[in-house]
DNA sequence: ACAAGGAGGTTTGAATTTGAACAACACGTA
DNA sequence: TACGTGTTGTTCAAATTCAAACCTCCTTGT
């Protein structure tokens, strides 16, 4: 093997700094989120998805593949949700197999309420903390890392995932 | 409560950006390093934090505050280490109650064994995939945000919370 | 139509992680 | 010196998370 090419130092810098962020703002929003509505930083992320669609309903293959955690943790979350009536489970119409979460309308009542304390947080742990230049920054270079970081997907064919299509409306 | 200022475009792709790539790196470093070395994040840091001092000795309260998990589970980690060797625990000769965590050399070799591998995924998956520029900004920005969220207990002498810190253009 | 192969979700068993309760000790004060 | 308070690290029960095994069903080739 080469030689390792260690970080110099900005990048240790960089390095650092993105674990030590990761893992403080992670933690707090989780408590944040957990403490205002009651639910975990998966679960939300799951609600807020569902209700991203016109049905409010999202397939568990599309919904794992949004979510960074495994199937069988899906299940998990959205079994949770479902137990306290914020999801309910049903049968995809073209496939049997297939199971669709669907946001209930007290689920979505959960969300709009723990929304407005979620995005303050969300706040007050990173955007208000960085400049205008730095959020643009932020948003082209991690998106770029976590996009290539994004499971291979047969088919895809072409290297290129330059796709910005985080849009959210 | 005043109106919720909802995240305009461009704080959303980064607050999504930072979600996913934080996710995806993550979990990216933690399967290398389990393949790599039979470490997890967590211990791996821990061997670094240890072996960053010149004796190789840390006290668990430190140790607890430089890493971002609780005490249970660095008591949890630090058994998990030393039950393979890595590293012993000992009495702190000025405080009975106090315990330090010691390097052993079989965890420095491990250590040493770990690192190349661990510095390449973190290129990567991280550093390689960013511009020079980029690598500085998220230097100065993430280090900001980590370390404006690092006293998550009582603070120490200065009671400010907040009152001069929220600067909006 | 029927068997082989693959995809979609769930279940299982283990490992990790957390918050709270606990025992032992240091420090300060009367 | 004796007592109350805060610290230090561990233990405990419960929740979360993961990877692998599993079952059901779709799709394809003959």
């Amino acid at each position: 093997m080469a030689e390792t090419r260690w970080l110099d130092e900005r990048e240790m810098a960089a390095w650092q700094g993105f674990l030590e962020a990761t893992s403080r703002v992670s933690r707090h929003l989780e408590q944040q989120l957990k403490e205002d509505a009651g639910l975990s930083h998966p679960q939300y992320e799951i609600l807020v998805r569902l209700s991203g669609t016109p049905d409010g309903e999202v397939r568990m293959t599309d919904l794992a593949e949004g979510l960074v955690t495994s199937k069988s943790n899906l299940t998990y979350q959205v079994g949770q949700l479902e137990k306290r009536g914020l999801v309910r489970r049903r049968s995809c119409p073209t496939d049997v197999r297939g199971v669709l979460a669907a946001l209930t309308d007290e689920g979505r009542d959960v969300l709009r309420a723990a929304a407005p304390g979620h995005v303050a947080a969300v706040r007050e742990a990173l955007i208000d903390v960085l400049e205008r230049d730095e959020i643009d920054v932020l948003a082209r270079a991690l998106g770029r890392v976590g996009a290539r970081l994004r499971p291979p997907r047969q088919g895809t064919g072409s290297a290129d995932s330059g796709g910005s299509g985080t849009s959210s409306s």
